[in-house]
DNA sequence: GCGTTTAATCGTTCATCGACGATAAACGAT
DNA sequence: ATCGTTTATCGTCGATGAACGATTAAACGC
């Protein structure tokens, strides 16, 4: 299931589509705030992300709906709650991905400019 | 310059706002297959990239001007022509700090869930 | 010099995103 | 049964993104 062996470079999803799906649903400060305090957690959290985050409780929902349609972020109802947890295996399975291309060589001899 | 060692986490720009920045220049299925198409390449490859994609040559060029400027596509004009080539160093120091994020441990015994 | 080739830029159009407030739905407690 | 709490959804609006064709700029060959 695209985690058997790492660097593998073909058996994870290298399927553009699907990368880019994923690289999108990191694509807003707010969203990778909320990975990373859900990473510092360990203990999966509710809604306390609605307060550390500056924005409207229905900016972040909605936020957190992305993440979870890309498969990062899971969520199960307690009470009238809700605890949001990272999926791990997906950002791993991304970051395979990546690396098949960060492992290509580099342009030979040309140094890394800034923009 | 945040890339003396792998995996510490605190090192690589953890920086939401930079990760998102990058994240946003992998979000689109066009950026990612140029990406793999200079991957597989090794010798850095001029515009072939133009013939490879069924987009306008200035759709194209668009994209990767936006590879440029997330640093994650350097290019050099060889004659009248151009060369472009990976930062593998970039998209390292991007994995390294989702790894910091896919290195949490999951949120005890709930199953992936898909969407 | 002159045309050719290659890449970047410009201007436009349409679609998607991000943010918000307001509202609705689900649940626990009283 | 009703109220307060918590989260998701809806409708709107402004901003950004993606795509294209046309144009411009640079580097070469002749």
């Amino acid at each position: 299931m695209t985690q058997s062996g790492r660097k593998s470079a073909d058996i994870v999803a290298a399927d553009p589509e699907h990368m880019a799906l994923v690289a999108r649903a990191l694509s807003h400060p707010a969203r990778i705030r909320i990975l990373q305090l859900l990473a510092e957690q360990d203990e999966c959290r509710g809604a306390e992300v609605f307060s550390e985050l500056p924005l409207a409780q229905s900016t972040i929902s909605e936020h957190l709906r992305v993440l979870k349609e890309a498969g990062l972020v899971s969520a199960h109802p307690i009470g009238t709650a809700m605890t949001y947890c990272l999926v791990p295996e997906r950002i791993a399975a991304f970051t395979d991905a990546l690396d098949f291309v960060a492992d290509a060589p580099a342009c030979d001899s040309y140094p890394v400019r800034d923009a």
